[in-house]
DNA sequence: TGTTATTCGGACATTTATTATCCGATTTAA
DNA sequence: TTAAATCGGATAATAAATGTCCGAATAACA
């Protein structure tokens, strides 16, 4: 039971860029500098937050990403799903069927007893993660890092974006 | 970010043995033929769940397994637990101290704030398993199964089971 | 308006975790 | 004491996550 690495990356890409200017992105290669990770595999991230409309992205020269909507409407649920997907983590394959004590398919309508339980449980965790929206998070660094810290991150995005044009 | 299925073998081999007589025993060969999953690796779940001191195990001739302690005692989390491992899914790799604006050490005291999100979350799903015991699980199959199951169930049990002498 | 540099996007290897299996160590009944 | 039966950890096969590459598409610029 491990959620992967992506998560970690794509979330810390998009607090990143809550801090753009309007009208202007941060190309995969370098959010993937930024955050010294494999810069294909980044990109990777990126193109799922992007089929599921958390960024939007713009191609050609002077490309990039920037977030698809306001920070607040975007939760920790939102990126987790859109890298994980929407399966449940507990997989249900149905063995009270089996054997020879086994239950008919039509005494079955109920789910499982277990897979209830776990169903239960993982609703819990996605509303714990629903309430914490990329608004939140920023927040949170603004109120947490030193002032030459936030500075360098200033010069760092200046240095990095340029306006873009079209979106798509 | 998926559950192992040995959590969900390990979970209904542990309601099966809520209904084990006293002294009785079930090999894992048996548990394995009733939910027909392959032998030997439910066999390595009972062994997690051996070493979780969540059931006890009998060896030698008419050895088996049995529940270590009250059914009331025993939770959901703790089986999960026993097979999947204590550490938490969502793994911190402290990005934030990388790259050209990485933070110091020193400046890390606290979690970073995505990881913090997602420990609470964690607790959330954590704490939800652990409201469910294997006596809440017994008590809905009693609920919900018409009695010629639960009396098959019964002739199962004593064909399969013998008196086992001492306890390891 | 063509050309080119730049970027995204999906298809392709590699590594790690899960799933499955086997055989030796141990214990107990006879 | 013997031998059958069972657990227990070490060992393969499979699936998933991780990492990489190259083509398709787009916009800037001449």
């Amino acid at each position: 039971m491990q959620i992967s690495k992506g998560v970690e990356w794509a979330a810390h890409a998009a607090v990143m860029m809550i801090a753009l200017p309007d009208g202007r992105g941060l190309k995969a290669e370098a959010l993937a500098r930024y955050h010294e990770v494999p810069t294909a595999y980044m990109a990777k991230q990126l193109q799922a937050l992007s089929k599921a409309e958390i960024v939007q992205s713009s191609r050609g020269a002077h490309g990039g990403y920037r977030l698809a909507r306001l920070a607040a409407d975007i939760t920790l649920w939102d990126i987790t799903a859109a890298i994980e997907g929407h399966a449940p983590a507990f997989r249900c394959t149905e063995i009270r069927q089996n054997g020879p004590c086994g239950l008919k398919k039509t005494d079955c309508n109920k789910p499982c007893q277990i897979a209830g339980a776990f169903a239960v449980a993982e609703r819990a965790f996605r509303d714990s993660l629903k309430t914490v929206t990329l608004a939140d998070l920023g927040a949170q660094v603004l109120q947490n890092s030193r002032p030459e810290h936030l500075s360098g991150v200033g010069n760092w995005l200046e240095s990095e974006t340029m306006p873009l044009s079209k979106k798509t």
